[in-house]
DNA sequence: ATTTTAATTAGTAAATTGACGAACTCAACT
DNA sequence: AGTTGAGTTCGTCAATTTACTAATTAAAAT
């Protein structure tokens, strides 16, 4: 997270028409003064007056690196309260479990561990491997502020479990509009599933699955993965 | 989209431990020898390897825009493929019409014009202005293969049409699931709505309006808007 | 009215960049 | 075996950056 931010400022910076201007917007943002930030970046406060007003027709990378590092950095050692704003993710309790495996595990032993049924899903698929799972309770999902950026671990090579489902189409819809997509998707006793879910999951060419245990079962299921 | 890039690559360069590579790798997506992308920048090849194999430890923030921005250009030159599909933006057929404004028109003004009604939406965020608006067949929206990307126009400061609405549950989850947001979301002659659609809206602060004009009116009417 | 704090401007020395050309490696063709 | 193309390495030097200090202006705070 605090990585992305730094490349999003750091390309706003390098792309502006007055990079001076935009650190100092910045550096505003992070609520630091110029005396402030220079100490952090252990420089007088005139050089960070000269890169805002532009002195410098191009500063070095390096440069801006570190300004911009140092910015994020304090803001982490202060709680991070700039950055996660950034970002506007919060309350996460909709997420049972998220794991990362150490090694890929194939798509077809997890669900055969789970018991599960496949609904949609080529063959070619289900042998690739996935490095991690999450298990998410679906209307929690899209009633917490911003769980979908946090869906996510390490890898999106994934399986997500969904909890709580009707028809499967919302989780379907949801995730069809989400950038990221995971390899799985496993629908926890479903009450029924929607055609329209399978055939986004085929558009999407994710393995659809779903699976009568529940979660605590499939947590110690999994837990023997790694 | 073209500048969304720009700023992508270059923050990617400068945050990069090693932004000679990271140079590289975009070089190479762009499809470009060294030679290339040397001529295009009226320099010697040699500048550009002592680049990628960072000679520098600290190039100027001008050297890399005038690389981003070369390559860009480049592509743009020759159709624009590599950009766009970056933007994975394919098959738009679920827009009907998408739109800027030259100037920002106030949302209670747009609501007004449009006969609409309002579902959700607190007094404050009425004055805000929008600069641009999206009509799309929310059933073929999610069909079509990442119209989402495609929603949105110059400015995310803007309203989004949906026609084709059944309760108005599937289009605000997917708003709810994609990372940018509308200022406004019109369902055009819904048969119902969702309660979990109203509730979506305000968790995104977002202005839900319904109206019973069909998307030829609006278009029509939206034309006045500069 | 005076002091502090924040920000700006400018002169300067040392370090580094930006660009060149020439020589060199390493595959891939012919 | 020889040529071509793509990429790499390196010495060189003018131009620029980096960071300093000191002086100056502007706004807030006492």
């Amino acid at each position: 997270m605090q990585k992305q931010l730094t490349r999003r400022m750091a390309g706003e910076i390098v792309i502006s028409e007055k990079p001076g201007d935009t650190l100092k917007k910045w550096r505003n943002i992070f609520k630091l003064s110029q005396k402030n930030l220079a100490s952090l970046l252990n420089v007088k406060p005139s050089v960070v007056c000269d890169f805002e007003k532009g002195r410098r027709a191009s500063p070095g990378i390096g440069t801006v690196r570190k300004f911009v590092e140092a910015m994020v950095e304090y803001d982490k050692a202060q709680g991070g309260k700039i950055v996660s704003s950034m970002f506007a993710k919060d309350n996460n309790s909709a997420v049972y479990d998220i794991r990362e495996f150490n090694t890929g595990t194939a798509i077809d032993k997890l669900i055969k561990e789970i018991d599960g049924e496949i609904l949609s899903g080529n063959d070619d698929i289900l042998e690739r491997p996935i490095y991690g799972y999450t298990i998410v309770d679906s209307l929690k999902a899209i009633t917490t502020f911003n769980v979908f950026g946090d869906l996510y671990g390490w890898s999106n090579e994934r399986a997500i479990f969904f909890s709580g489902v009707h028809f499967g189409r919302s989780p379907m819809i949801a995730i069809r509009a989400h950038p990221v997509k995971p390899r799985v998707v496993i629908y926890i006793k479903p009450k029924a599933i929607d055609k329209l879910a399978t055939k986004l999951a085929e558009m999407e060419r994710i393995v659809l699955v779903k699976t009568e245990l529940d979660e605590d079962e499939i947590v110690r299921i999994l837990k023997k993965f790694n």
